[in-house]
RNA sequence: GGAGAGGUGCUGGAGUGGUCGAACAGGGCUGCCUGCUAAGCAGUUACACUGGCAAAACCGGUGUCGGGGGUUCGAAUCCCCCCCUCUCCGCCA
């Protein structure tokens, strides 16, 4: 959400700004919706300040044994005016918060404008492709080849878009959870949080999913509980309505979570294995800041995600996304591609954003300067570190051999205590 | 799921319809005092929206005592619905 006097005072400026991300002008009609509230809501106040001086004097003159059913009638009547009135500027307050909450945030000026993915500009590359004498194959064929990926009964059990892991898939994907929660909060200064994984919908709102994303999203049935899709949801709002002392920034979180996503309107891409599933494990990394430090946190962001990729050693790009690929609530998007072979392409492994006071203004995550400052609001950071699924894939494809084993990658090996998974789906 | 108790400001804790944004205590901040610390003294101490202004300071208004509705000239106080915490019972891992 973007502060409301500041896109008083700059309007033309954020419009422009927000051109950038393509579509509708989102603030279209704010210039004359805000005129109308703040005139509504003056004219309301000025009589309910008549109606407060009212009742005082009723109260002064039945403390003096005085007769007020003349005040008491003349008020009532000025009630009933309030209450209209107060129902006009309702629904003007209604209008301009749905603007409100539904504007995107204002790209930071250094996220490259453009319209979509093609002008994503990729910012590092690291690693190598490995030269492979053979064509490899991809994780959907290679994974119920070994036996330890399983999408048939996995449809059985629930439907389309969900896998079943087996013996040494299972115990891999626990594996990468473990490296990455390890070498977070290890080495790299993060503080471990497990959350609930179904979440309300204040939450949501928080961070931006609600109200305009409810479609990729599952609600549960009779509860105002949904599936978090992501960990940034539940971490990010574990300091909601809180002021952080200044002395505790930054404070950064590492969280293992399931994440469940409907993915409506995705129905064409990737159907085939498990890069696209409703159910997918990360480990997130959440960071508040101070505002005059949340640019060079994002940077150590996308370096401890990326550090994970370079001890797989798998290669990988980093984009930084043009303001038309920008999330809703994000200012500034690195992205972090992984090299895939089966599928013969860089895949987004990981997504990491500055998304500076747009979540903490809906979410109300203050800090205090200092003691004697006014409280302002944080900044909110964060980023997959890493999408497990995809890790897997990533795993899997790139060390994959012409007789159809997959060598265990070093830094795995006392997490799955092998060193290979033979052609039979075997630890060897 | 059933029964009961409770949710007030940074904290503890008063307050059952009238000048309550809220007594009192503690903490914080500012100043005085002090060689320093402690003690003491005085003042101050929420947030949002809104008007005066283009803005800041400042001054004023409106709203906020878990959330939402209602009664009333007037609600922290009365009524209804919901949420959360605690205790007991049931159920369950």
């Amino acid at each position: 959400m973007l502060d409301l006097a500041f896109l008083r005072n700059n309007l033309e400026a954020v419009e422009a700004r927000l051109a950038l991300r393509g579509g509708d002008n989102p603030l279209a009609g704010f210039r004359e919706l805000d005129r109308q509230r703040r005139a509504a809501i003056t004219e309301v106040e000025r009589l309910k300040a008549q109606r407060n001086a009212g009742s005082e004097e009723i109260g002064r003159l039945r403390r003096a044994g005085q007769d007020t059913a003349a005040q008491q009638a003349r008020l009532r009547e000025l009630g009933e005016q309030i209450k209209t009135l107060e129902e006009a500027a309702k629904q003007h307050d209604a209008a301009l918060d749905e603007i409100l909450r539904t504007t995107p945030n204002v790209p930071h000026e250094s996220a490259p404008a453009g319209a979509g993915p093609e002008q994503n500009v990729e910012v590092r590359r690291w690693g190598k492709p490995r030269e492979m004498h053979f064509t490899p194959q991809a994780h959907w064929d290679l994974g119920p080849s070994l036996g330890i990926l399983d999408f048939d009964r996995a449809a059985k059990i629930t439907g389309a878009r969900f896998a079943v892991y087996w013996d040494l898939g299972a115990k891999l994907e626990r594996a990468l959870m473990n490296l990455m929660l390890d070498v977070h909060t290890r080495e790299h200064g993060y503080t471990e949080v497990l959350p609930p994984f179904l979440i309300n919908s204040a939450s949501l709102f928080g961070t931006g999913q609600l109200p305009k994303f409810a479609e990729d999203l599952f609600k549960c049935e009779g509860h105002d509980f949904w599936l978090a899709p992501t960990a940034e949801v539940p971490v990010t709002n574990l300091f909601r309505k809180e002021t952080i002392p200044a002395e505790r920034l930054p404070i950064k979180i590492a969280a293992f979570t399931p994440c469940f996503r409907s993915e409506a309107g995705s129905y064409g891409r990737d159907v085939r294995g498990i890069i696209r599933q409703h159910q997918f494990q990360k480990v997130e990394l959440v960071k508040f800041a101070r505002p005059d430090q949340s640019y060079q946190e994002l940077e150590s962001l996308t370096a401890d995600a990326e550090d994970i990729l370079q001890r797989l050693d798998l290669p990988y790009r980093t984009v930084v996304l043009c303001t038309g690929d920008m999330g809703f609530s994000s200012a500034k998007t690195y992205d972090i591609e992984v090299w895939l072979p089966g599928l013969n392409e860089f895949k987004e492994i990981s997504s990491c954003s500055n998304f500076e006071a747009f979540q903490a203004r809906r979410a109300e995550i203050r800090y205090k300067p200092d003691a004697r400052g006014k409280s302002d609001f944080v900044h909110t950071l964060n980023g997959s570190g890493l999408a497990i699924g995809r890790a897997w894939v990533a795993i899997v494809e790139n060390y994959q051999q012409p007789d159809g084993s997959v060598v265990v990658p070093d830094a795995l090996r006392p997490y799955l205590n092998a060193e290979r998974i033979s052609a039979e789906g075997r630890a060897i």
